[in-house]
DNA sequence: GTCTATATTCCGATAGAC
DNA sequence: GTCTATCGGAATATAGAC
């Protein structure tokens, strides 16, 4: 059935974001859903595919919020892919694109590449709402706006890393000052929201 | 014998840079000494013993460096920095703040604990060459200094992640908008120097 | 088509040889 | 003090039951 794939998906991706993941097994998946780790094999034969399944399902869900959020403009955009990341500061997990760029060298090739287009996805998104806050004055910076795109995905990034090692606040910090960097208003994170579900319930 | 137990340390950390430390084994470092894994447990009992190791050294290194470039103005130290970082962009590996910082919560807590203070040892210095550099003019920035650390340190960390996956040019463009926004000039990476022993070689 | 039983390999760690 | 032989368990994956 369909929605034992999504659920295993959705497991998957939790642990990932919270283990990393070659840290992550199929016994974890398997105990919660109550079967056999082999169990989960026949949906996903190797370890890899489930990788990219997930990363697919990001991929997606970027899609569904870059045309839900396109008559915003860039830098209010910007703040929600904050806020989203705040939801799993709160958490304690890290994002995708963490978990999965510091184990790349000891993936597969298919994978790396899943990886790769993803980067790229969130990259070129970010390129786009920089170039649209400039254009509409709500964004101040210098330099290319794809140069700007990977220190403000940089840091977004990080803020997760180091959240967990140094404490909450740390989001905050950077966050608020990534923000006034960008000649915006800093904003205040407001608790829950990282799954797509969760948006889904009250938007 | 100590020169054994430092060639284990130095084979660890290449191993965690580039696979991470959950992905790597202390078979593949008693396969390069040729010697049965259990040798190395002699040295490093538990796993964590040796990630623990490794972080230590990385902290002698960094008072090492502190201490040689005592002198140097801020923007120079952070400069020298970058370079170091740019050794192990060449390389293909990632710094091991990324590599501990995303497997952190698989991590025993002693371990935990000396990477929080390795964050912590880059972080301080990292404010001090930000604020030494805005008292002596070579550097300026808006806002707390320790926060534009963490924005500083984002982006190296982030650097050797995102190159490994989106190409080396990622570094170049990402210090590059860095330094600028420091109001400090790009300077042009060279290559090799990423381990204390290349450094000695030649300084 | 979906899962369980099983195989295989590898990991981290202990006990004991030299 | 230093290493090898070995253990117990967990990981990924296959073959086969229902």
């Amino acid at each position: 059935m369909k929605e034992t794939r999504e659920h295993i998906i959705g497991l998957a991706d939790g642990l990932i974001r919270s283990k990393g993941f070659n840290a992550f097994s199929y016994s974890n998946i398997a105990g919660i859903m109550d079967v056999r780790n082999a169990a989960i094999h026949y949906h996903f034969p190797a370890k890899s595919d489930l990788g990219i399944a997930v990363i697919d399902k990001e991929l997606e869900e970027m899609a569904h919020f870059k045309r839900d959020w396109d008559n915003l403009r860039g830098d209010e955009q910007l703040k929600r892919l904050m806020q989203r990341f705040y939801g799993g500061c709160e958490k304690g997990v890290i994002c995708l694109t963490g978990a999965f760029t510091s184990g790349y060298a000891t993936f597969p090739f298919p994978l790396q590449k899943r990886v790769q287009e993803m980067c790229r996805a969130i990259l070129d998104w970010m390129t786009d709402c920089l170039e649209k806050g400039k254009a509409e004055g709500s964004l101040q910076f210098q330099g290319d706006a794809y140069d700007r795109a990977l220190l403000v995905m940089s840091s977004l990034l990080s803020s997760l890393l180091l959240s967990r090692v140094l404490g909450q606040g740390t989001f905050d910090r950077m966050m608020t000052q990534q923000l006034k960097d960008l000649g915006s208003s800093p904003r205040i994170w407001t608790p829950g929201r990282i799954w797509l579900d969760d948006l889904d319930k009250d938007e």
